[in-house]
DNA sequence: GTGAAAGCGCTAACAC
DNA sequence: GTGTTAGCGCTTTCAC
């Protein structure tokens, strides 16, 4: 049995109550009774029991991570900041991989207020209302993570991807491509996809652009599935000079079936992504893609999180970081 | 303030030992009260405080997860495993990253146990003896990955570092190449590491060739350090026909660079990795590499910290999990 | 400045 | 079968 402040108090000759006071410094004890105390702490390597001080104080120093994928590149780098930033204030991080369904995503968020965590960073491909509805209700803090919440009463943390999209398609119209393909993701409405798209939308249609149906397309994350979508549009004969995925990996999986099929990129085709995973620089051709503050997103997760236990106020519901667009080898310019 | 225990039983007109009982069924309940007191609890909705239920029981119900890097795509495959099979059994995970720092992974050893965890799963690039003593004199159950611990009391859970690298280098020598350069780890004797320099030595003595000084380097797992490896073989014109790296990365790292000065591969050269992490697959050449079963890697970890915590006995201190020579288009036949 | 005692929410003897 | 009670290890009034 390992050793509590009842044996540190008994061997001090003194309360407990010291003992509690010397350890959180929360009241005065003279100076020679917090010597003999720190003395004997030392001594038998005395711990306190989180678990006891968490029933009192009811406050677990948990904090809870909600993630649909944690082998995923843009999940792993954002959990490193997290769970930095969180070891910082005194937080461990509690991990729960979701698959991004619905049902274990809910379920966690059940098992997690039970944990008695005291906030939870919360990221998912799709926000589905029923969760958005569950999430307002709950009384533990929540911050969502790659999300623009503006009209949702729960804070996040995002880049501004309407924005972003909006300055890579300019680019890629800017590189002389007329007909540029979008692979985005499919989400819901409020989600970032849907704010990406209302990017493009605003180049194409600022540069006297339309869109083009067969060319906006819906994909899932998934390295495979842009590979599909391209490998369709070879089948049908509309490959177009330029392809924006919304994710490093689809750009890749699109990349990928261009030079399984003979074409050369940017040779015959540019293709840029998004995000700016470690990946992004590490594939060749390294892509053309919009740098995310990856790090900082998880850092600034766990930063409102903090806040939010203690109770202070938000500068803003809503954190917008910046990104930069960055150029690479998988995109040139055409005449 | 939520619902307690007391709460639950003063509704029901029971004592609080009742509820308890229906709650855990560790005592029979007569199905009326059973039946009242469970209506209770799903009108109310009430959930026992897992705190409270642990520091009676001693439990946490918590498994620690130490790892050099969250962000790396090996480590991150693993996670899921663990993950999974962790939540299967009710544990949940609390995840720790040190940088493969010794401070910080003694720091975060000594952290688990006062937060109370039943286990620990722990991985780590290089175990450095200092850690190898505190883990075996700690109560806690510890068990590493990707490490072959015969030699010590701690568990583990690999694949046959030893077997594979013999496989690999057999294969590329089958394949003709006379000149292998070997980018391994650099790591402890009693590492995987070690064993796979063994088994790429003793495949080269096998077929009467020596082991070329030059050839055989140390990299550190990072794409950047291996590419400038292969820069020096090129600087020095010592470039051999296959370069044999221990972790796809390192290989891709070396394919990079080969590319970057004009080869081809596996045209001029042919690369090899090691673990066959997805990005393997998704990398163009794809890798040949050696197929480990990641996923079960962290699952069969987790069902070993299970077994410890239960004080079952072990099959065996040490799991080796099966591996596979996967090829694909990095590597070619040479005459 | 210090100690006694109550109590956090729960489980597990121990009685009945 | 059910209730009473004693803790688990700690923090925090409340007295002194």
């Amino acid at each position: 049995m390992s050793i509590t402040i009842k044996d540190v108090a008994k061997k001090a000759g003194v309360s407990i109550s010291t003992v509690s006071r010397v350890i959180n410094s929360s009241k005065p004890v003279s100076s020679e009774i917090r010597q003999k105390v720190l003395k004997i702490i030392e001594d038998t390597g005395y711990q306190p029991n989180p678990i006891a001080r968490s029933l009192v104080m009811k406050k677990s120093q948990l904090i809870g991570v909600v993630v649909p994928d944690i082998s995923n590149f843009f999940i792993g780098e954002i959990l490193n900041g997290i769970e930095e930033i969180g070891k910082m204030y005194g937080y461990d991080i509690l991990l729960c991989n979701t698959y991004g369904q619905l049902e274990q995503e809910l379920r966690y968020l059940n098992l997690l207020q039970a944990k008695q965590v005291e906030g939870i960073v919360f990221m998912t491909w799709k926000l589905q209302d029923q969760l958005v509805e569950y999430i307002e209700k709950i009384d533990t803090p929540v911050v969502l993570i790659n999300r623009n919440t503006s009209k949702l009463l729960i804070p996040s943390v995002s880049i501004d991807n309407f924005q972003a999209a909006y300055e890579m398609t300019k680019y890629i119209f800017d590189n002389g491509h007329k007909k540029i393909a979008l692979i985005r993701n499919s989400l819901d409405q409020d989600a970032f996809g849907f704010d990406q798209f209302r990017g493009y939308q605003k180049a194409l249609e600022e540069n006297g652009l339309e869109i083009d149906d067969n060319l906006v397309r819906y994909g899932n994350f998934k390295l495979e599935n842009s590979y599909e979508i391209v490998k369709e549009f070879i089948q049908k004969d509309i490959l177009p000079t330029a392809i924006f995925a919304t994710s490093d990996v689809m750009a890749i999986g699109a990349i990928n079936c261009l030079l399984d099929n003979g074409y050369e990129v940017p040779g015959d085709v540019s293709v840029v992504g998004f995000n700016d995973i470690k990946l992004a620089s590490i594939y060749r051709p390294n892509l053309t893609t919009i740098h995310q503050p990856i790090y900082d997103i998880g850092a600034v997760s766990i930063r409102i999180i903090v806040k939010m236990i203690n109770k202070e106020e938000l500068d803003s519901n809503v954190v917008i970081l910046p990104h930069e667009l960055v150029e690479r080898d998988s995109s040139k310019k055409i005449k």
